[in-house]
DNA sequence: AAATGAACAAAAAATGATTATTGTTCATTG
DNA sequence: CAATGAACAATAATCATTTTTTGTTCATTT
């Protein structure tokens, strides 16, 4: 058990994208429990070794893949909101983006194959604490251009804007149905912008 | 596989009251896998026929447990809720007790010896389409009080009420720690009555 | 220097035989 | 007449055993 917990998995390295690459693959083919190290050396055409030399153990590299595949949502989500006036329409994509993210590739596999993994994954606070991250800069932003109040604090603001995200993302329809990326935008216009208030 | 859909358990009922408090039991005791319909049968000392003649099977049992809980949560929230004056210290009052419970009796277990079974539970949306037949009327009664605005769909307040409350119950911090009652309180205060509007 | 593959003990998973539980029925009991 | 408990085939859990995988090391290769 030796250390990696701050190991900024250097993903411009060739053997770590092979490596991940492949277990990538593998936990889309079969889910997390039925692929193996192995397996996925097999896959990747490395060996086994490689593998243990660029992460601790299974979980780990497991871990890994996970985090990048969001760290690359992310990227991906902040260069299209670039795009978006305003963070509700920020928050509109980042809602209709995480939802199409979860019907496709790992994540599609492992809701149908593991899904107590997937769940699991969901409740995990550490999922979300790297989003955490993302939206202050956007915040800051609606800030200055007076789209929504400059007294609130702004990791106040990133947490009610995050939560709306998760919530809306994990369940489509909780009272009312938002599915339609009009109604998705709407709903978050009221909610953040001015809430139930009078 | 008979019909039991629309069961409106009759908790008031003797046996199935004995049934109920007899798997709620054995469940607190050893979790959901481990305890047989037998072994309810032998702790509410009856017999196994006159469980699966109140229900079809394992799995409606364990789910009428559970209702039960919810219902019997929403009723005591009911009751207190009418010594709380405003929306906001409804909802704070029911993400705390919400939280309590989750640390009590099968969801303490649960969430110790099979914990995916109750992350399970808590991304099934049946279990909060449950509550969210609870808060219309709270939600009617701040629009008449003016604490929040009438223009306000109930459906779409109440869907927007529920997600915050469950979210809150859910995760105590995202961005920032919303632990004590003052702090989950202002934070509602916010979310709700005015959201982060300029 | 990094990647490899063989080696190895320890932990996990697949296997298959065995036992317990489930879902259902029904004649008997209180 | 609801509750019971015995009976039963079909499932599922259990357990001891075999096989795989894991985590780690290291001498060899590229």
């Amino acid at each position: 058990m030796s250390q990696q917990q701050f190991n900024a998995l250097d993903y411009s390295d060739t053997m770590v994208a092979r490596i991940l690459d492949a277990a990538e693959r593998c936990i889309e083919r079969a889910g997390i429990r039925r692929t193996s190290v192995g397996e996925v050396a097999r896959d990747g055409k490395l060996s086994r070794g490689s593998i243990y030399r660029h992460f601790d153990d299974k979980d780990a590299l497991v871990e890994g893949v996970f985090r990048r595949r969001q760290e690359l949502f992310l990227n991906r989500t902040e260069a299209q909101l670039l795009q978006e006036p305003t963070l509700v329409d920020k928050l509109t994509f980042s809602v209709l983006a995480g939802r199409r993210d979860m019907r496709e590739g790992i994540f599609a596999t492992l809701a149908e194959v593991e899904p107590e993994t997937l769940s699991m994954m969901f409740l995990d606070p550490r999922f979300y604490q790297r989003s955490a991250a993302f939206w202050p800069p956007h915040v800051r932003l609606a800030q200055a251009a007076g789209e929504i109040a400059s007294t609130v604090q702004v990791e106040v603001a990133t947490d009610l804007v995050l939560r709306l995200v998760v919530s809306l993302v994990m369940f489509p329809r909780m009272g009312v149905e938002l599915k339609s990326r009009a109604a998705v935008h709407d709903y978050l216009e009221l909610a953040v912008s001015r809430g139930l208030g009078a």
